[in-house]
Order: C-alpha cells, then structure tokens, then sequence
DNA sequence: ACAACTCC
DNA sequence: GGAGTTGT
C-alpha cells in the first residue's frame, strides 16, 4: 500500500529527502561495506537502497534529494557553539559525495543543496511552499522535522526494520502540543548532537507539561509566575537563551525562493548508465533490480519482481537524455594546508617570525597526519636547530612524522595543544584551526595586527598568549618536567607496539564463534521469531512485549533498559535472558578483540596503539586504534585473552601495577589516620573500612561485610552519591544514606578533606592535583545543585584520580630515562592507568621487574608506601 | 547518536 | 569519576 493509500490522498505528495540525514545514517550503520578495492560506499548504498524503494513503492512524480550546505551557516552566525562538538565529515564519507551526485543524476532525481543553510531548512521551506498545491511526504528521521507536520505534511522513515509514518495526528496525540512548538521544545530539553544544552533538570516530560499550557516560550515568559517553583528557578536564570536555542532549532522557511515544483519532477533514468554506475560500486542486487537487465544465474533474492519496476517509467516515459552529471570538478578539493611558521629566530629586534616555507617553496603545514607538503624534513630539522623556540600544534604527532626531529633538544619545542589542554583539559579538541580561531574571539588578545590565514602570525601570538597563561596558571612546570619529557616517551611505546600471538588468537576467536552460532540459534528459538540479538532496540521488544517480563529501568533515551544490570535481575525468569547475557560476553570479545586485533598488527605480528595526552579531564592518558587500555583481564575469558599478547622470542614481558594507588592518594591527601594507618600496616583496606563500619574485629569481617566496604570504598573515589551506592549495594536509598553518614563518621579526615576541596575549588573555580595540574570546575557555584554536585564529584574524582596519574606519568619518566633498564634493554611498551607493562630480553626480566617496580615505588613519597605487585612471563596474562 | 560493554 | 569501540 502506498503512502497516498495509506494517508487517504487524492494525489502522489511531493516527497523530500533528507539526503544528508541518510548519508550519515548509512555511514555509520554499514561502515564495513566498500568496494573490493577497498572505496567506501556505506553511503552510497544506503541512499540508493532508499531511493529503489521509494520509487518502486511510491511511484512518485516529484522528489528532491536535499543535502546540507558547506561550510558554516546561520546558526553558527547565531551560537558559536552551535554543532562545535560535530567533528568534519569524515574523509570515508566525502569521498562518497561526488559518486552521489553522479548517481542521482543518473536516476532522474533532482538535489539541492542549500547554500548558507542545511537539508532541513530547504525541506521546511519547500513543504511550507508547495503543501498547498500537493500534499508533501517528508523522508528523514531528525526529530526536527517534526516541525514541519500539518495536515498536508506527513513524516516518513522507511529505513531499518520498522518503517515509521508520522502524522499531524500522531504528533498531537503524542506530545500535546503543535508542531509550531517543537522549537520551543527543544530549546527547553537540549540537544546534545546540535550542542544545545538546554535547561539541566528539564527532561521532555516537564518541558512537555509546560508547553501544553504555554505553548511559546513567550507565553511562559508571560505566564512564569504561574510555573511552579522548581521549575521557574531553573528556567528563570537562562530565559534570553532559551530564545536563542530556540532560534536553531527553528527550521527556516523562507529559504529557496526561486524553486518551483516544476524543479521537483523527476525525469527517466539513464538506465544503462545507471546500471553501469551500480556495478561500478559493486551493488549487483541493486543493479538487477533495473528493469532491463540481465536475470543473472543464481541469486534467487527477488524473482519476478521486476515486473513492479515501472517505476523507472515513470511519468513521461520517453527515454530522453539524462541529465548531465554533475560537474565533475574537485568537489573534495582538500583546503590548502595552512603556511605556518613559527620558529622564534635569534635577531636583533628580538625575534623575526619564521616563514617556514623552505628553499623548495613547500610549507608546514598543520594535518593531523601529515606535516609536510613537501618539505624534506631533516633539512626543516636543521633549519630548526637555530631557533629559540619552535611553536607546533603538537609535539607528539611532529616526532612521529619524522625521526629527525627528535634530535632536536625538548626544551625547544613550544606544543600549542599541549599548553591548552592543560589550561583547559576538558575543551573539545586542541587543533591548530580552532586554536586560531579562539584567538580571534578572545577578548583578551588583540588580534587586530594579524590576518585569520596567516598561520606563521597566529601561530606565534597563540604561543606568547599561552605561554603568559601557563606561566599565570603554574604550569610552567608541569610542563617542561613532566608532560613534554612524556611525550617522546609515549612515541617509543607506540611506535615498539605489542605482540600478539596471532595462533592463540585463531583458535580463540573459533571457539568464540562456534558458541556464538550455538548461542544465536538457541536464543532466536527461544525467542519464537528471527531477531538480532545485537540489536537493543528488537531485544527489548522481544522481553518486555512479545514474553512480558517486567523492565527494570530505562535508558537516558526513554527506551527500556536491556543492560547488563537490567537482564541479571530478570535471571531465572526466561531462559532467554542467561544465553543473551552469555552471548553479549562473547560477542563483545569477538567484535572488539578477537576480530579486529589480529587486523591491525604489523608484519612482525605487533600492534601500535596511539597513547593520547591531550584527551582527558584528570590527566590520564587514553588509548586508542585500538584501544589497549581496555583489554579484558576479569572473568573467564581475562586472563586467556591477555595470554594473547606475548614478548618477541627470547624476550619476556614484566607487568607491575600499584596497589590501591587512588585510595593511597587519597589517604596522602586526607591524612586520615584510619588510612593512614591501614596502609602504613599493609593492612588489607577493604577489610579494615568492614571493621570500622561494622563495629568488629577484622578477623570477624565477613565476605559480604568486606564486598560491602569495597564497593564504597571504591564509590568514595568518584565523590558517592546516596542513589549509586544503593543500586550498586541493592539495598535502600536510606539504608545508604546512612551507610554513608557512618563512614564518614568513622573516617572524618575524609569529611573535612572532601569539604576542604569543594571550598577551595569554589573559591579559585578550579582544582589542583599533585603536580599541579588543573581542572577548571565552574559549575561548582552554580545555583543549580545538580550541576553543582556533579562539579562536587569531578572536583573530588579529578584531584585522586588526576594524582595518581601525575604519579605514574613520573614513573615512566623514571624507567624511560633509567640506565640500569635501558643496559638490560627493557622498553616500556604499555601504561594501563596504574600499571606498566615492559618487554625485556628473558636474562634480564628478573631484575628489570625489580628495578621497575623499586622505581615506580620511590617516584613520589607519599605519606603511606606506594606498593607495587609485578611480575614476569612470556605473555602478558602469565605476567600479572 | 545511542546503547551496550570493556578497562582503571 | 575517567576513557574507547562496537553494533544498529
């Protein structure tokens, strides 16, 4: 039945896509489709995929693709933050826009790409225009769409399992509200993948509630005596925002003046050509599907379907020429590397900017990856050599493109996104493009002197004006002793990369799969119906509708929770619920280990990971393609997955990892003397907190008892709330809450020390970690006590967990630079947070494990011993 | 983009 | 509390 059908229509509506929308959706949900020769066509294959179904099923006379316009657009103009944390689109994706074009062009179908504005606003537009002279069928799944509705305009999603058609009815009938109020609506509840924060404690149902009443935020402007008070508190204070957001989540309709319906009829295909275009991308079943072609032998798929395929036959069916391909000029052009410049050279007048463009004409230029143009980079290291100082957007990724540049000394270099992150380690990325631009819209520099595209001048005043802030804020220091000599340290460990024994991976990852397939197959029989127990969202209809079992909690999306948490307490109750779990386990180890591991070690069967510096809140490094950081070691399956990973022949691995290092910091930190003492004495901790809280002897504690004191002990760390504690404990709020009041009672050095911090970070808008290092936490005053005592919480979490990061950072500086480990040849190769893992020829792991440990114990004094367990094997499991 | 899972 | 990766 046909959308017409269904809706009840006279006529064929005007459908419009949103091309934009469904290119990233395809992008994201088949990343691994692409060409043999390895070109991406995830895209390109969800948008064909889309629109054969559209033609076929809704035999459409009109339909405009939309995609979003380049570059910046209004909103931006209106909200500097405005999608801030939506990266580029990624180069996997670009390159698929151009075989697009040429593809739709093949199909007859019309695209517009709005300038200045985004596939929404064009849709918006055109619907408002031409709802009266056709009904309009919107095709897209943003929720923004939804303003869009009337009783001439309907939503469509075909795509995945479940089709959806939204109606004018749906929307009132759902929300309660109009879709003229959908803006307003946002701009109360937020929306992350835009960066519009919202109002914090205002969730859809509150939001919703008030627009029933007050449908505009004029109206609740109006009427905000009438709110009641929890709610006015919150809204009050950002009520001129709230317009504001409210502006980006409007879409436009007054945009596209000179399209006409008649720009919207789709015209024939180029059949042959298309059909060509297909194969080209390898979409055979796609290919097929075009009336004409050949029936192809086997694939039995879609037999006699073809005979529905008028659709390419649409309204005039004269075979007429297609439309000319899109231009075919650079579409992807990359921008032009930036020229830098930023050496500091000795001169009279103090120092002449760098040019850095070379003899050959070529210049630095700023890419992540790629560093040069052209430019020979011993001859660039040299040139150098001279300067007193040398500015680059990161250390880190300049030594790794060329070796020689780490002849040049440390103290040289100036790392731009270094000295940002430090001052700010929670803004959202420390590119050199963003950098610059912060320049220009920072009040406090004056940037009038120099052009936004000289890189060679921003680049030298970014580095003036966040050297004086370093100096300003105290991290002067950290930076020379600690987080610059880190960084050629973390090259090493990434560039010596780990080994994996590829055979202990093989037959792991068989036996993995031959208890998944067991697994699927018993769960999809259980289940009375195909499904994927993959997917969430068909897991959850499958135990919460078709058997009833009764959901525990939701998810932040509104969805009923199928977590971990979730499903175990639902154990016992259907078989079901033991196989997903037990699958989850082993399909999370072959999608994120065992398959991909093996992929990307090298020719020698090792893997490099990249150690990010700049990534976190608390100073911790991260790990990432792949991530090692996060290799299992719990349950059945740690220690044989980590039995994966081994030494070169005649080498061994030697693992050593503190004991306890965040709750030693924190006694440091606190002194209190029950922590104090605890450690001092090697007392087992857990067992010592059971003791206090439960008023016993330790001896006397029992395992639930001590289960109990870890699992605070441990929720200390993250600054506790009453609400974790008791779900984590599964006893009651107030049992927790006055769990809690005991501990604290019995440890009051904690008490005053956790009290201590919150002032001081009220006071200063920041908090410190041992080395100095800092985290800015300005929502700590703010009058809304949630983000207040989520600040609480990151302010306590960021000075224990950032401490102990400062400390084994100077571990690895201590076993990178100590001669008795490089004689024996040891080389760090792994930092998973509190441990360290190094590689030695087999003599000498004995003593390089001692050594390493007795470094790693004496980097920093502590008021309690810092203990370190290690221990060595030819794989990492044996090691621990 | 979200939900789920891994680690410390 | 802090991360990264996978799947849909």
């Amino acid at each position: 039945m046909t959308l017409a059908q269904r809706l009840g229509l006279a006529k064929t509506p005007l459908f419009l896509v949103d091309g934009s929308a469904y290119l990233y959706r395809g992008y994201h949900a088949f990343r691994d489709i692409a060409r043999s020769d390895g070109f991406p066509t995830s895209a390109l294959f969800m948008v064909f995929r889309l629109l054969f179904k559209l033609l076929k099923e809704q035999q459409p006379s009109h339909l405009i693709f939309f995609l979003d316009g380049k570059g910046p657009n209004f909103r931006s103009t209106i909200y500097a933050d405005y999608k801030a944390n939506r990266e580029a689109m990624p180069e996997p994706l670009a390159r698929q826009i151009e075989p697009l074009r040429q593809g739709l062009a093949l199909l007859g179908v019309p695209v517009i790409v709005p300038e200045g504005a985004e596939a929404d606003d064009g849709i918006a537009s055109l619907a408002a225009r031409f709802r009266d002279q056709m009904p309009v069928v919107i095709v897209g799944a943003d929720k923004d769409l939804k303003q869009c509705l009337s009783e001439q305009v309907a939503l469509y999603d075909p795509s995945g399992k479940a089709e959806r058609l939204t109606t004018l009815a749906d929307f009132t009938a759902d929300c309660g509200i109009t879709p003229a109020s959908w803006p307003d609506l946002q701009a109360l509840v937020g929306d992350t993948s835009d960066n519009i924060p919202g109002i914090p404690g205002i969730g859809p149902k509150t939001a919703l509630e008030l627009l029933r009443r007050l449908p505009t935020l004029e109206a609740v402007r109006e009427g905000l005596e009438t709110v009641k008070p929890t709610v006015r508190q919150k809204i009050a204070p950002a009520l001129a925002e709230l317009f504001t957001y409210r502006e980006l989540t409007r879409l436009r309709t007054d945009i596209l003046p000179d399209t006409t319906l008649s720009d919207a009829a789709l015209t024939p295909p180029d059949r042959d050509a298309l059909r060509a275009f297909l194969e080209g991308y390898e979409f055979r079943t796609l290919a097929r599907e075009i009336p004409g072609s050949p029936p192809e032998a086997a694939p039995k798929k879609e037999p006699a379907k073809s005979a529905q395929l008028s659709l390419f036959d649409a309204p005039g069916t004269a075979a007429s020429a297609p439309a000319a391909p899109a231009a075919s000029a650079p579409v992807a052009a990359q921008a032009p590397p930036a020229p830098v410049a930023l050496a500091d050279l000795p001169d009279a007048a103090g120092r002449a900017l760098a040019l850095v463009p070379l003899e050959n004409g070529s210049s630095l230029s700023f890419g992540p990856d790629e560093f040069f143009v052209a430019a020979d980079p011993p001859a660039l290291a040299a040139y150098l050599a001279r300067a007193k100082r040398v500015a680059v957007p990161s250390v880190k990724a300049l030594l790794a493109a060329h070796a020689a540049f780490a002849a040049l000394p440390l103290p040289l270099w100036f790392d731009l996104g270094l000295a940002a992150y430090l001052l700010n380690p929670e803004a959202r990325s420390y590119g050199f493009d963003r950098l610059r631009d912060s320049l220009f819209s920072d009040p406090a520099v004056d940037a009038s002197t120099i052009s936004p595209s000289d890189c060679a001048r921003a680049g030298a005043l970014l580095a003036d004006t966040l050297s004086a802030r370093l100096e300003t804020a105290g991290l002067t220091s950290l930076v020379a002793t600690l987080e610059l000599p880190l960084i050629p340290v973390l090259l090493a460990m990434e560039q010596a990369g780990i080994g994996i024994d590829r055979e202990a991976f093989a037959s792991f990852a068989t036996e993995v799969a031959g208890k998944l397939a067991v697994l699927e197959a018993d769960i999809v029989a259980l289940a009375g119906k195909p499904f994927n127990p993959r997917s969430s969202q068909q897991l959850g209809e499958i135990l919460y509708t078709d058997l009833g079992l009764k959901a525990h909690g939701k998810t932040p999306g509104g969805a009923a929770s199928t977590s971990q948490e979730a499903l175990e307490r639902l154990a016992g109750l259907h078989p079901l619920v033991d196989r997903i779990l037990e699958f989850r386990k082993l399909e999370k180890l072959r999608s994120t280990y065992l398959g991909p591991l093996p992929t990307v070690a090298d020719g020698r069967g090792r893997i490099h990971t990249t150690f990010n510096n700049m990534a976190t809140a608390t100073g911790r490094l991260s790990s990432s393609n792949p991530n090692l950081q996060n290799i299992p070691i719990r349950g059945e399956f740690g220690r044989r997955m980590r039995d994966c990973f081994i030494a070169a022949p005649g080498n061994k691995l030697v693992a050593a990892d503190y004991s306890q290092i965040e709750l030693r910091v924190l006694a440091h930190l606190s002194r209190e003397p029950a922590l104090l003492d605890a450690f001092a004495n090697g007392a087992d901790i857990h067992a010592r907190t059971a003791a206090l809280l439960f008023d016993k002897e330790q001896a006397a504690v029992a395992p639930d008892e001590r289960r109990q004191a870890k699992t605070i002990n441990f929720g200390l760390l993250y600054g506790m709330g009453p609400q974790k504690l008791s779900r984590d404990l599964g006893i009651k709020l107030d049992v927790a809450k006055a769990f809690i009041a005991r501990y604290f009672e019995r440890l009051p050095g904690l008490s005053a020390f956790y009290d201590g911090i919150v002032e001081s970070a009220k006071a200063q808008g920041f908090v410190t970690t041992l080395a100095g290092r800092r985290r800015l936490l300005p929502d700590i005053r703010s009058a809304n006590s949630q983000l207040a005592s989520q600040a609480r919480r990151q302010a306590i979490n960021t000075v224990v967990q950032g401490g102990a990061a400062d400390i084994i950072k100077m571990a690895m500086l201590a076993a990178a630079g100590d001669p008795e480990l490089a004689r024996g040849q040891a080389t760090l190769v792994l930092q998973i947070h509190d441990e360290l893992l190094l590689e030695t020829p087999g003599e000498t792991a004995q003593a390089a494990g001692e050594r390493l440990a007795g470094l790693m114990a004496g980097v920093y004094p502590l008021a309690v011993p810092l203990e370190v367990d290690w221990g060595t094997g030819h794989t990492w499991g044996e090691a621990h």
